[in-house]
DNA sequence: TTGGGTGCAAATGATTTGCAACATC
DNA sequence: GATGTTGCAAATCATTTGCACCCAA
């Protein structure tokens, strides 16, 4: 809960973009820690329970994020560097009350996630991973 | 590319809400259909990159949804009963792209998923699949 | 000594792939 | 005959679980 648990969180930290389990395992023990996978996985799942990280999928993997502010917020990221602007928008948010509200849903949640290039990638080919509509 | 692919299309037509792969495949069994799973993973596949169905992510496993129209729209989804509505919002797009813009992001992409519990299910316990902010 | 955290190894389960049979042109 | 589809069985791979070990209270 503790030793281990922090190693996880500075490592998520460190990463600074989003990261699988296997990748931070895989960083951690390249930095000299002595850690397993089923822990980073456990730690990860606390985090993420907990509001200190975020989770998205991507190519059927869980990739997480160390979640500065531990508030609502959502993200920008490049699709081909993988950088990750944390955004807010009031309006979203006004505007999936509203429209729940609409079709008569209550305790209404959203996940937005808004995907581009970055100014540094646009102009080089994108490896992969587009992302057609949702 | 065609009779199999079309048992899946109305299949998952049929089902009218998210199932997954192997549920689909169980469903076109029960009804008699001679067909294997790794078709209705091709053709799931394929309908989700033209455009003709939607994915997304739950519990660790990929759930397909007919989609009518094939034009931009977002999905209000039930937490308790996976009722679905498909709606769209041109303010978010709009955010979505000045967003993007405004750090210098171009090309932009965006998923957004609003999740409620509908009028139905108000007032009886949800069964599962909280999802806390994104 | 007692309970929770840890990690190895094995299990799980969705998805993918190799490959041979089959239909269609 | 060539080309593309199908589906079985086996492979892959992220994630989870069983269980023994170890540390701190």
């Amino acid at each position: 809960m503790t030793a281990r648990h922090d190693t996880v969180r500075q490592g998520l930290a460190a990463a600074g973009t989003f990261v699988s389990a296997q990748d931070l395992h895989a960083r951690l023990r390249a930095a000299g820690h002595r850690i397993g996978l089923t822990t980073v996985y456990r730690a990860l799942a606390a985090m993420a329970g907990g509001g200190e990280a975020d989770v998205l999928t991507a190519d059927g993997q869980q990739v997480y994020r160390a979640c500065g502010t531990g508030e609502h917020h959502h993200h920008l990221v490049c699709r081909s560097c993988g950088k990750t602007v944390e955004v807010s928008g009031p309006a979203v948010e006004r505007w999936a009350e509203a429209i729940g509200g609409e079709h008569g849903f209550v305790d209404i949640t959203h996940t937005v996630e808004v995907v581009g290039t970055c100014a540094d990638c646009a102009g080089q080919p994108a490896p992969a991973t587009p992302r057609p509509h949702g």
